[in-house]
DNA sequence: AGTCCACTTGTTTTT
DNA sequence: CAAGTGGACT
């Protein structure tokens, strides 16, 4: 187990009083952290069930899980609590349902199903979905601010902000009925319950005694008041972040609350770590010599004592195809003269288009690669389904699940029987599962049409009871065969590859619904705990990543990149427009781009290099392309430009140690 | 219900 | 320029 350095162990050993660590990147705040849990459970008495850690991610959590067990003995970890904002909220929830007026099974809404609601409410309400994205976002803003739909509608004053008012309102209500719950709604929830019924804050505080969170810089207001209510005056906390990698500001993250904590604890302790163990000097300076340009509260300076390193390299290319050309070539000769492995090579972008180009090089010159990100599991036409049936088990109030459910495979229920079905149950206020073998839709619906319906109801009914016995995922997959879900997939898919590729998903998610019922230590998990759980990602993920494993190249955004480590970081697309990105050029929050590029910087160990190219194709037209200005505000004697002899004579021949500067103005000019 | 064409639209996205 | 969408048509 390595020492800690003198901040390190003070951070750690400071228990008295609320504790803010401003923890540079590379710094070890995941040691400080777990370091702390191991000190506070095996120094201080506490018991591990009292602690609880927060992080932004599963993946976070999963590792600060790991690496807190490796620090205890066993038992010792016994109710510790480690996990995401999102987590917590639903166990909240998931105990405390009665009080919010929910019941018990009930579904959480991922970025699709919320969609797809949206559209339907502006289709009833406006004829159309003009501004979907934007409405989206004025109620995930307020949702993030704790603002409900009755208080928007009062404060909305733009015509924009009205109909998202009225939107959020219908949305809300949609929901309820549904038996639903969003990702902003599991933070919200918890926060306005303990507002309303302070005993049941009460019995929460009683039970987290001790709290960290992990990347602090990046809670929106709500996480921050769940956080601030769970801890009030006792102020037992440890809060790590570091304004610098604020890179989430678009979606609700306040790192103002960094300062925010100054003024609501006044006796709050700061410990600044400053000590890199990730990055060679050189690779250090730039980064801060970079976010040096950026506003700061809280002063810091990293250093390392990993050696001076290798020069950073700027390398100029003649167009996109060059540029990932470059890269793979550059990756391929590094490759084969370091005999490391592929994976340690990291290719990092500001947007997911970037990767395409990327991608076909690093095929066409038989590079392994791993790329993250990208379409994502759920947004699988498969996995929606399936998921769809799960949701509805457990929730018969989800009629977004029931209309997703009822034609697949085909059940011959048409649009108009489902029409009408869909009136019968508002007027009778039931959910349409409900309401599908109703006496009374007689009179709406021929009895060819109510047979149908009731049919599916009773076999549906009938996989609920074989769920609530010995083995609950058994039943699930005699469910899928019964619904010849197989033959539905390979009547719809190109190829028999295809369909093999989603069945297999299909199986996969069961298979990640087993574990997480078997993982569960408590034995306290009920499907409908597992499938909640299933939608937060958590499990899968872990699931994936036994799987993968192998050898190849790392490609991401930058977004992702954060918290990673490589030996070797490209940084593709170093230009104006790409980083900073056009939009945040015109809306000025160039600063949350620089910590982008910091972020980026920080993320290699030994070697970096940044691409950019002269010129690209962008929207059907050859542009010119120019540096980024990050690139002119890092150190000139720590950079290295290659691909410059390219460039026309005059400026060729102004090369020269002095001349770089000159060199690159005339660069800029094109 | 499925196919085709014309039209729009190009960021990042922890859960 | 391309991919993805929506409307119209078969």
């Amino acid at each position: 187990m390595s020492k800690l350095n003198p901040r390190q162990a003070e951070a750690v050993a400071y228990i008295s009083g609320p504790l803010l660590v401003l923890a540079g990147a590379g710094s070890g705040k995941t040691s400080v952290i777990t370091r702390k849990i191991a000190y506070l459970v095996q120094q201080c008495g506490v018991r591990a069930q009292y602690i609880c850690a927060v992080t932004f991610t599963n993946k976070a959590a999963r590792e600060m899980k790991a690496r807190v067990a490796s620090l205890l003995k066993a038992g010792e970890g016994r109710g510790l609590t480690v996990s995401t904002f999102h987590n917590l909220g639903l166990n909240i929830i998931r105990r405390e349902y009665v009080h919010l007026g929910y019941k018990p099974g009930f579904s959480i809404f991922d970025e699709g199903d919320i969609k797809a609601l949206l559209t339907d409410i502006m289709q009833k309400e406006y004829q159309g979905d003009d501004g979907l994205d934007e409405i989206k976002n004025y109620i995930g803003n307020w949702k993030n601010d704790l603002i409900l739909p009755e208080e928007a509608l009062e404060k909305a004053r733009t015509p924009k902000e009205q109909t998202a008012a009225v939107v959020y309102l219908h949305y809300q209500r949609t929901l309820k009925a549904y038996n639903a719950v969003d990702f902003d709604d599991l933070i919200l929830m918890p926060v306005k319950l303990f507002q309303e019924h302070p005993e049941v804050l009460e019995r929460w505080r009683n039970r987290i005694r001790y709290m960290l969170v992990d990347e602090y810089q990046d809670t929106n207001t709500s996480q921050y008041l769940l956080v601030k209510m769970l801890v009030q005056e006792r102020a037992q906390f440890t809060v790590v972040g570091d304004d610098d990698q604020s890179i989430y500001a678009w979606r609700g993250a306040r790192p103002e609350n960094l300062m925010q904590l100054k003024d609501d604890f006044p006796s709050l302790k700061v410990v600044m770590l400053e000590q890199n163990y990730r990055s060679t000097s050189r690779i250090l300076r730039c980064a801060n010599v970079l976010i040096a340009n950026n506003p700061h509260v809280f002063e810091k300076q990293l250093w390392s004592e990993m050696g001076h390193g290798d020069p950073i390299r700027v390398l100029r290319c003649k167009n996109e195809d060059g540029e990932a050309e470059r890269i793979a070539l550059e990756i391929l000769t590094l490759h084969l003269k370091t005999q490391r492995p592929y994976a340690d090579f990291a290719i990092l972008y500001r947007g997911n288009h970037q990767a395409k180009l990327m991608e076909l090089k690093l095929q066409h010159h038989q590079i392994p690669y791993r790329l993250s990100g990208g379409t994502s599991f759920f947004a699988r036409q498969e996995v929606k389904d399936v998921m769809s049936y799960l949701r509805l088990l457990v929730n018969p109030d989800d009629d977004n699940a029931f209309l997703r459910v009822i034609n697949v495979p085909r059940r011959e229920i048409g649009s108009t029987t489902l029409e009408k079905l869909g009136n019968y149950a508002g007027s009778r206020d039931r959910s349409m599962y409900a309401a599908a073998d109703e006496i009374g839709l007689g009179e709406h619906l021929d009895a060819r049409f109510t047979e149908r319906l009731g049919r599916f109801k009773r076999w549906m009914d009938g996989v609920r009871q074989n769920c609530a016995g010995e083995d609950p995922i058994g039943a699930l997959r005699s469910m899928v065969m019964d619904i010849d879900y197989e033959n539905w997939i390979r009547q719809n898919a190109s190829s028999d590859k295809v369909a093999d590729f989603r069945m297999g998903n299909v199986w996969f998610l069961l298979d990640a619904l087993k574990n997480i019922l078997e993982k569960d230590e408590d034995g306290q998990m009920t499907i409908e705990d597992a499938i909640a759980k299933l939608v937060l990602r958590d499990m899968l993920e872990r699931q994936q990543e036994e799987e993968e494993g192998a050898d190849g190249v790392q490609m991401m955004t930058l977004h992702a990149s954060k918290g990673l480590e490589f030996p070797y970081v490209f940084i593709m697309g170093m230009e104006e427009e790409i980083l900073p990105h056009r939009s945040s050029i015109e809306a000025d929050t160039i600063e949350e781009e620089r910590r982008l590029a910091y972020v980026g910087i920080t993320r290699a160990r030994q070697t970096l290099a940044f691409t950019y190219a002269t010129r690209r194709k962008q929207y059907g037209e050859l542009i010119d392309c120019t540096p980024s200005r990050f690139l002119d505000e890092l150190p000139p004697e720590d950079l290295q430009w290659e691909g410059l002899e390219e460039a026309p004579q005059e400026q060729k021949a102004a090369r020269g140690n002095d001349a770089l500067a000159a060199m690159r103005a005339m660069l800029k000019k094109g």
